[in-house]
DNA sequence: CCACGTATATTCGTAGGCGAGTATTCGGGA
DNA sequence: TCCCGAATACTCGCCTACGAATATACGTGG
C-alpha cells in the first residue's frame, strides 16, 4: 500500500495541512480544501475524509476538543492538531519531498499492453492523447495564470509542476506519435504483420515464454 | 477509484494481457508478471492477484477449465481468457491510452504542504530527491539499454515513457532548486520569516480564511 | 407564504486490497 | 543421509475506501 504509515491516505496529509491553521469540525475541512481545490476534480470523498479523521484521532494526530452546536443542525465535533500531529506533518512532507516513489499511472499500464492494439489504432488513440493533454494544458495554464494575480507562487507549486510534466508528457506523446507515423519505429513491421495474420513473428514469439512455469 | 469498470485494478489489466497468451494458472501468472516485471518493484501482491482473478471470472472475463495436480503439490487452477475478457483487455487499453487522467502522485500532494517546512529545509530535501533521481535514470537507462538487446522497442515502450517522465521532473525539481537557492523565488522572504517569526505574513494570512464556514 | 433546491453534517454498509499465514515439495550442502 | 531454506500454491481475514443514504435548515422565486 506505499508506506507504513499509521494513517496512509494523502487525504490525511491535507487534513493534517488544512487543522493546523486552527481546529475545526470535518465539514469545515472539507469546504477549505474545496476551495482551494485541494481535491481538484476529485470531489471530496465524504467516506474517506471522515474515517481518515477518526484514524487520526485514534492515533493521536488529533483530538476531540468537544462540539458546538448551530441551530437545530446536527452537531459538530471539533477537531484540534496535537503535537504529534504537527509532528507527522512535517516528516511526512520531508519523505514525499525526498523520496521520489516509484508510481505507476494508468498511462504506463495502458503503455505495457499497447501491442494489443494494432499500430494505427495505437497511432490514432496516442493523437486523441495529445489533443486532451493540449487542452488541459491550456485551461491549466490559465487558471495558473489567473490565480497567480492572488496568490503567491509559493502556493502554487504544485501546479507549476504539474503543468511541466503535462507538457514533457506532450512532448513524448507527439515524438512517439511521430514515429509511427513515419515508419521510423523499428518494430512496426512485426507488429502490424502480427494483427494482420493472427501470427507472431519469431522474433517476438521467444518472449512470450520467459518466467513460464515448467510443467 | 478511478473509473466504473467491473474490476478496477491495473493488475487486473496486467492478468488479461497474461493470460491472453495461453490458459494458465494463478502461481504462473504472477511468476510470468515478475519475469518481466509488470510489478517493478512492488513484489506481486498475493492476496490481490487471487481476488483479481477471482473478480474477473465472476464478471465473465476468465473461465475455469478445470485444474491439474503436480505431484502432491496443492491442485492448480487453470484460468483462460474468454471473449469478453478479450473485449475488456482491448477496450480497456483504448482508453488507458486516448484519455488522460489526472492522477496526484504523492509528490504534489508533498509540494502542497511544502509551506509546512522552512525553506532551507525544502531546498536541501529537493536536492535529495533530486540525487535520487538522477541515480534512478542512470540505473534505468543502463537496464534499458541492456534490455534493448534482445527485446523489441515496442515492449519497452512503457520504459521509454517512464524515463523520459523522470528526466522531465528532474530538470524541473532543478530549476525549482536554482530558485531558492539563488534567491530568485518571489516569496522567499515571506515564507523564511513566517517559519523565524512565527507570524504568518500579511499577504499569506488573508488565504487561510478561504472557505471557511461561517460561524 | 409555501415548495423546492442547495447547503450543512454525518452515519453506515459493503466490496475490495493486501499482509500474513499455511502446507507441501524440492534442491543442495554438511 | 538428513536438515534447512527456497519455491510452489493458495486461503483467510482485517482494515480501508467510498458510495449512498439520512436528516435538518436556509434561501428564494412564484
Amino acid at each position: 500500500m506505499a508506506g507504513k504509515r499509521k494513517v496512509d491516505n494523502l487525504l490525511a496529509l491535507a487534513v493534517l495541512a488544512t487543522v493546523q491553521q486552527r481546529p475545526m469540525h470535518r465539514y469545515e475541512m472539507a469546504s477549505i480544501m474545496r476551495a482551494r481545490d485541494k481535491d481538484r476534480d476529485m470531489n471530496v470523498k465524504w467516506g474517506s475524509l471522515y474515517t481518515v479523521v477518526q484514524n487520526l484521532e485514534k492515533h493521536g494526530f488529533l483530538e476531540n476538543i468537544g462540539s458546538s452546536r448551530q441551530g437545530a443542525r446536527p452537531e459538530r465535533t471539533i477537531y484540534r492538531i496535537t503535537d504529534a500531529g504537527r509532528r507527522e506533518l512535517v516528516d511526512w512532507t520531508r519523505e514525499l519531498i525526498s523520496t521520489p516513489r516509484p508510481e505507476r499511472p494508468g498511462f504506463v499500464a495502458g503503455l505495457s499492453v499497447l501491442a494489443a492494439l494494432p499500430p494505427h489504432e495505437a497511432t490514432d488513440l496516442l493523437r486523441t492523447r495529445l489533443g486532451r493533454l493540449e487542452e488541459t494544458i491550456g485551461s491549466r495554464r490559465a487558471v495558473l495564470a489567473e490565480a497567480a494575480a492572488d496568490v503567491p507562487r509559493l502556493f502554487l507549486i504544485e501546479d507549476e509542476y504539474e503543468l511541466a510534466m503535462l507538457e514533457a508528457e506532450a512532448s513524448w506523446v507527439g515524438s512517439m506519435i511521430e514515429e509511427l507515423a513515419s515508419g521510423s519505429h523499428p518494430d512496426l513491421a512485426a507488429w502490424r504483420s502480427w494483427h494482420e495474420t493472427g501470427e507472431m513473428p519469431a522474433e517476438m514469439n521467444e518472449l512470450s515464454e520467459r518466467g513460464a512455469v515448467p510443467d
